[in-house]
DNA sequence: GTCTATAATACGATAGAC
DNA sequence: GTCTATCGTATTATAGAC
């Protein structure tokens, strides 16, 4: 590689899609922000905006899937691992003055239902870091179906499938159920029943 | 009123942000959708796209409020109250072939950052519904500052405002936690062994 | 409140020279 | 790989008649 504007351009785009999304950002600029020529970005990407975008959410996927990985490398103890995650989480977005989301949850949101290729990667890309979390949470013992309910419980849409919102009701319910029991123990707690169907 | 042509546009737009965010969708095909003429656009609408968003987030906000409150005052136990908001709303995800998702969380994702007015408010709505809920669930006996923070837990950026995400991550630990000493109590771990994983 | 027409701009995408 | 220039279209937004 003689210059490394596509690495630029690719950076670029997923700055631009954490604040603004797909269809929030324009491809002009986006040359702009990367101090790369407009030429260059047909240059990179003959197929277009579809194309760019493809490869933006293929390079987030990977990012994100790493700081997960490393994440639960760095601690034994996959809880510390989560709250180190989350506050890791905390900070960027602090930082950014609340403007960088996550790249895959703003493009899935305005092209889940229009552009299907996209969908699917973003799709892909939420499966890739559930594994990762599992994985993680699984070192500690617990069985791989529950460390894979507790990875998807924030999935979204993307995935074109009912059980990640499913798993989010389930585990607010447990949460609820468990605020409950521990803050007012006069009230009997709830049946098994409900609770305990996985 | 002679007609009904603005309730027509807002219910379109409401309908094409929950499928397309903000960005993603023109006017003009919202006004194609609501078979409004062009012209009332701008009637209903002078100060432009941004208005029209506004109110359209507004009616958005207050129906899915009135929608949470009815799900709590239709049953006395808020468990049941949460299980049966999350199944309806898979219901209509399926319904939609997974299109229509949350009209504020797309708008959120791609204007936040961008669209002062509109951040400010699906801020507010998201604050809504969290009171909503955090009443609901507050009647089962869970004390008040419980009650928000279960409530507030899915909230997204709009609140510039951190405490959301921490106590999302606050609550993914609970959560493991629960279903590590579930695991140890209840079964043996690691029935399949991590090899035999997919 | 609705009509037709259009301005002004941004968009994604191409062409051809170098 | 980069340059300049532009095409066609879609966008938001206005103007003025009825």
């Amino acid at each position: 590689m003689a210059n490394d504007t596509k690495e630029r351009l690719i950076r670029a785009g997923e700055a631009l899609f954490r604040s603004q999304g797909y269809s929030g950002t324009g491809l002009k600029q986006l040359a702009d922000d990367a101090r790369a020529p407009w030429s260059s970005m047909y240059h990179f990407f003959p197929d277009g905006k579809e194309q760019m975008a493809a490869e933006i959410l293929d390079y987030a996927a990977a990012y994100y899937a790493r700081m997960l990985a490393r994440g639960f490398e760095a601690r034994p103890d996959p809880l510390d691992a989560i709250d180190a995650i989350f506050t890791g989480e905390v900070e960027i977005l602090k930082r950014s003055g609340y403007r960088d989301g996550c790249p895959i949850a703003s493009v899935t949101l305005d092209t889940a239902s229009t552009v299907e290729p996209l969908r699917k990667r973003c799709g892909e890309a939420f499966a890739s870091w559930i594994r990762t979390i599992a994985e993680g949470i699984g070192r500690s013992g617990v069985d791989e179906e529950a460390a894979t309910e507790l990875a998807t419980f924030v999935l979204s849409r993307a995935s074109k499938n009912a059980t990640p919102l499913l798993r989010t009701g389930r585990i607010v319910h447990q949460a609820i159920e468990a605020a409950l029991s521990n803050t007012k123990k006069t009230r009997p707690p709830h049946k098994r029943t409900r609770a305990a169907r996985r």
